[in-house]
RNA sequence: UACCCGGUGGUGUAAUUGGUAACACAGAAGGUUUUGGACCUUCCAUUCCAGGUUCAAGUCCUGGCCGGGUAACCA
């Protein structure tokens, strides 16, 4: 049976067969010697949110690259603004990576650690003259720094004395001065072409106090002046982001040259897209925040917890980041990959089971009435050593309410009066009666069985087209069933008219919650966390919230379904 | 209008670094099947455009065109 979360995330992963160009660039490193034949990478999320499949990729290339290199791969915690950073992050992002099957060691490191020593640093480079302390309001500093096109204006505070600057620090680091009153510049270039070369900002004055820290410090390091610094405090050989990180290089190269101290080579990635899904941090808060989905964990989430409870393994998000590859260009994933790669995985781990959505009662009329029969079924036909169940058959069972139709279109296969057709497993049966209420629903259907035809295969060889999934009556568990289907309506839901946002394209229909849904017996004892495939539905997991008396799953992914697919596209005849 | 980075099928990624476009997903057709699942077969691009170098260019050069990023005391 599979296991819930952690148990199942060893990773054995094969590396790519073709190395993307970030490899590449490792590759040629070791072969050059750049760095003694040393590789280390990091992950630094800042902790002041949840992790989601976009940090996943991210989280693959690093530590992938550090499995495959033999190199290692440090989790830094990117914390140097405390305004919005949190020790519950901390804990889950590590839970996250952990589940994501991936190991940092001995390399868990925090930026706050670092604050001594970038202190230190920054007095350094105010001492070279290549930094000031500005008295300029965040609106001037702003104002003055020009714009894209036109360069910037000194700062009237740029050419302060060094004393005067260590002194001005040195007060700021004490406390003496108020939030937002000065800030340290960096003092590079107000007409550079790259703005954020223009004096960029290194400390600013916040009487915050911090996770890690307490009130130790009320000036905090920006990401620039905090980022690459740690990265050489650690060694690390590769740095890698996002793209939107590129601008930052030339400023990321200055501050470790003019400190002249160990300097990482940062690379740049396109980060992951994906159809029908937001990855914006902002924008998954909005959703949590404003009650639009249930919480950080709500299956309809691409955050790993989402991710998690939806059911998706963590073999399959690293097949999907592996099979995604890294490029430098823009570029948006087909969701239809990733639900591709989570089939794939599931198909092969998931033990089978029958359950009825929506059921609609059958009743055999010539089958003895008080008569049990145990069948037995196979767990996984993708897996022999899954070995078999029993499961109870008798007179009246269920049977999908779309499993029958009255009046069907031609390349129907399934139920319908006077055909017959295969229980799985069980027996063929051939409907004979249609049960209708008042409004003509039908409620109840009659069939007949042939005894001969026990364990679903027929001794004279005949054949037939359909076979159904049921659920004996006595013994079934009702339950409840979550449909989840994409969030969005729309493959880009920033696809949106005038005055309109993304939650305009939000879908209606991604939740859709089924109760009275009849289980097999042996799903009795499903534990929350384990999957299962619901034959001819498609992979389910039991919910968290699931307790012994009343059981709920969630629909991770669906099988394929021509018929579905035919369907829509109405070429049923 | 400045600077930086990109552009290979519907979507992504690759192409022994100048040698005749591969793999996956999606889609289509067929086979098989006790899940309309899985599996198997077949089909689906001459690489943004225009010049140039070369026996040979997706790979190199020039010029265009198009797309993305950048003006937090966020990361």
């Amino acid at each position: 049976m599979t296991k819930p979360d952690t148990a199942d995330n060893e990773n054995t992963d094969a590396p790519p067969e073709r190395l993307d160009f970030v490899r590449q660039i490792v590759a040629d490193d070791c072969t050059s010697g750049k760095w003694d034949g040393r590789v280390v990478t990091r992950f630094p999320p800042e902790p002041n949110g949840y992790l989601h499949i976009g940090h996943a990729k991210s989280i693959c290339l690093n530590f992938g690259i550090a499995a495959e290199f033999g190199g290692a791969c440090h989790l830094r915690f990117d914390d140097t603004n405390p305004v919005a950073e949190e020790e519950e992050y901390v804990h889950s992002i590590q839970q996250d990576v952990r589940w994501l099957g991936w190991d940092w060691g001995e390399h868990l490191y925090f930026a706050s650690d670092y604050f001594g020593q970038l202190y230190e640093w920054a007095v350094q480079l105010v001492e070279a003259g290549k930094a000031y302390v500005d008295d300029q309001s965040a609106e001037q500093v702003s104002a003055n720094r020009g714009t894209l096109t036109s360069p910037g204006t000194d700062s009237p505070y740029r050419d302060r004395s060094v004393e005067e600057n260590l002194d001005l620090l040195t007060r700021m680091k004490a406390g003496e001065f108020p939030d937002g009153s000065r800030v340290l510049r960096a003092k590079i270039d107000m007409a550079s072409p790259n703005v954020l070369l223009r004096d960029p900002v290194m400390y600013r004055i916040m009487h915050t106090p911090h996770h890690r820290t307490g009130d130790a410090w009320c000036i905090y390091a920006t990401y620039d002046w905090a980022h690459g610094q740690s990265d050489s405090i650690e060694r690390v050989t590769n740095s890698i982001c996002t793209l939107e990180f590129e601008n930052h290089r030339p400023l990321y190269d200055w501050y470790l040259d003019a400190l002249g101290v160990y300097h990482p080579q940062q690379t740049e990635f396109a980060r992951l897209n994906l159809t029908y899904t937001i990855m914006s941090k902002r924008k998954l808060l909005r959703l949590v925040e404003e009650r639009l989905v249930s919480g950080w964990d709500d299956p309809r989430l691409p955050t790993i917890q989402g991710l998690r409870r939806r059911g998706y393994t963590p073999v399959a998000i690293r097949e999907f980041c592996k099979t995604v590859g890294v490029a430098k260009f823009n570029s948006t994933i087909d969701v239809a990959l990733l639900e591709h790669c989570l089939r794939q995985d599931l198909n092969k781990h998931s033990p089978r089971r029958m359950a009825v959505l929506d059921p609609i009662k059958v009743v055999i009329d010539n089958y003895p009435e008080a008569q049990v029969e145990q069948l037995d079924a196979i767990n996984n036909p993708e897996d022999p050593s899954a070995g078999t169940r029993q499961t109870p058959f008798s007179r009246e069972f269920y049977i999908e309410r779309e499993d029958f139709m009255e009046d069907p279109p031609r390349k129907f296969f399934r139920l319908t009066p006077g055909r017959e057709v295969r229980l799985r497993y069980a027996y063929f049966i051939t409907c004979t009666d249609v049960v209708k209420d008042a409004d003509g629903n039908v409620v109840e259907l009659h069939c007949t069985y042939d005894p001969a035809t026990r364990g679903g295969d027929s001794p004279d060889g005949r054949k037939v087209k359909g076979t159904l999934h049921w659920v004996s009556a006595a013994e079934a568990i009702p339950a409840e069933v979550r449909l989840y289907d994409h969030l969005f309506t729309t493959e880009d839901p920033e696809d949106v008219a005038e005055g309109e946002d993304f939650t305009a394209n939000l879908n209606p229909d991604s939740l859709v919650t089924l109760t009275g849904c009849m289980l097999e017996p042996s799903l009795a004892a499903a534990e929350p966390g384990s999957r299962y495939q619901f034959e001819r539905k498609g992979y389910f997991c039991v919910d968290p919230d699931s307790a012994a008396d009343k059981p709920i799953f969630n629909r991770t992914v669906t099988l394929k379904d021509t018929w579905a697919k035919l369907k829509k596209k109405g070429k049923t005849h």
